[in-house]
RNA sequence: GGUGGGUUACUCAAGUGGCCAACGAGGGCGGAUUGUAAAUCCGCUGACUACGUCUUCGAAGGUUCGAAUCCUUCACCCACCA
């Protein structure tokens, strides 16, 4: 294969589920370098350790990381530290609680952990921004605010919505977008990726680097957004809609499973490895009917457990979940509670953490949710007698247990 | 700093002295149907020692037999003016 066929295939690989690209010359430019000379070059994303837990939505940025890994690129894997220790002022969760260190640091290791199943570690700079922005001086700082008038800061959408609306502005958050900037400029990245929700602030990268005379602006490139398992909001942890990477191999399949036809579609896009072509393929044989949709989304499921829980794990969950709700079966793996004889049911469904209150318990009971052996609880003054039990609440929740 | 408006449950939003644990919508949960999809239909959605009791309507006091509703102070938000 020529060099010339290796470098538009990478650029087809680079390109692939973007949102939109800035500068796909100096991208060009870079990769060319890198199969000509063996040059590599330095790609920038930017990670907010206040949440520990990786979801899917972070992975597309992760997959596309990886991408650059195979075609030259060095990975500078930013850690937003300085950002956390301060707290972000982004309008409602001004109160957000602000992270000790150590609480950054222990969120750090779980997260590079996790991120370290799609990354390439050798090709991996871990770096902490709170090194050189927590060494600005005042001066320093208005001299970084001096590059950018209040109507460029305007132009930013969310801004000026907001401003719009008269929802208000904190000035602090007006440093944000120049912070992240200017890490571009400390860094000297030559390529940022991040959601498309970051726009601005990464064009505030190339905007800095020139202001500075970095000599170079970094291209961008930015992902689509992730919409969790509503097909509406974003993937997020405080949505309650996201499909955590440690998710047990059967969560994740279930909850893959339980999306929307459409959102399918877009996940395939997104998170798996097929090739555009093939997905083209499903996307026809699904239209002609001659896939059934159920099956493709089986695919997609299996796909993403054998990656994260390693292969063949995604066949296990599948056998799995069709044992429990195609046949009602009951699922192998349940958590198990000691319980007393003679205790009642509505004390044992909390105990069991399978609802949250008392009063919780006797609705589900009264709707006809609560199940003892498949056999439906009609009684809430029922008490349990002796022997092992599986009890369950709604369509997925089981426990085992065992009553003394 | 001045003037006016606002703060109700997960969210939006009714309620201006007793009929208020608080209308409605969204969301969530559960049931039927299904492919744990969509669509549709139905029920539930403060807690508890549960035909009763307790705690909620920004916070703290007060008036009243009785307050989410009236009064006082405080906090926060918004608009206009400076």
């Amino acid at each position: 294969m020529s060099i010339e066929t290796k470098i538009q295939e990478a650029l087809a690989e680079i390109n692939r589920g973007s949102a939109e690209i800035i500068d796909d010359k100096a991208i060009e430019k870079l990769v060319r370098d890198f199969y000509e000379n063996g040059n590599n070059y330095f790609v920038k994303a930017g990670f907010d350790p206040t949440a520990p837990d990786l979801h899917l939505g972070h992975t597309v940025l992760l997959q596309k990381l990886a991408t650059f890994q195979k075609y030259g690129g060095i990975v500078q894997f930013l850690v937003g530290d300085f950002t956390a220790t301060i707290g972000d002022p982004t309008g409602k969760s001004a109160t957000r609680k602000v992270l000790t260190r150590e609480e950054i640091e222990q969120n750090i290791s779980s997260y590079t952990t996790q991120a370290f199943k799609i990354l390439d570690k050798s090709k991996t700079e871990v770096v902490y921004n709170n090194d050189w922005l927590g060494k600005l001086s005042a001066s320093d700082m208005i001299n970084l605010t001096s590059f950018l008038t209040v109507a460029r800061m305007l132009e930013r959408d969310d801004f000026s919505k907001r401003f719009k609306a008269n929802i208000p502005i904190s000035t602090s958050e007006f440093t944000y977008p120049l912070l992240q900037g200017y890490d571009s400029v400390y860094l000297k990245s030559d390529i940022e990726i991040g959601g498309t929700d970051q726009k601005f602030n990464l064009l505030m990268g190339r905007t800095l680097q020139k202001s500075y005379g970095v000599g170079k602006q970094q291209a961008v490139l930015m992902m689509p957004i992730l919409e969790g398992l509503d097909g509406v909001n974003k993937m997020s942890k405080s949505l309650n809609n996201y499909i955590g990477v440690t998710d047990a191999p059967n969560d994740m399949f279930g909850k893959i499973l339980s999306i929307s036809d459409e959102l399918m579609w877009r996940y395939y896009e997104l998170l798996s490895d097929k090739s555009l072509e093939s997905i083209k393929g499903l996307k026809d044989g699904v239209a002609d009917k001659s896939l059934h949709p159920k099956k493709i989304k089986d695919m997609l499921a299996m796909e993403i457990v054998d990656r994260f829980h390693g292969n063949g794990k995604g066949g296990e969950a599948r056998d799995e979940f069709a044992k429990i709700f195609a046949q009602k079966k009951i699922p192998t793996d349940l958590d198990e509670y000691q319980l007393e004889y003679n205790m009642g049911i509505i004390d044992a469904l909390v105990y069991c953490k399978l609802v949250p209150t008392n009063s919780q318990a006797r609705r589900d009971i009264k709707a006809g949710a609560v199940k003892i052996d498949q056999e439906k609880v009609t009684d809430e003054k029922m008490r349990l007698s002796r022997g092992e039990f599986v009890l369950q609440k709604g369509k997925k929740n089981f426990v085992k247990i065992i009553v003394k």
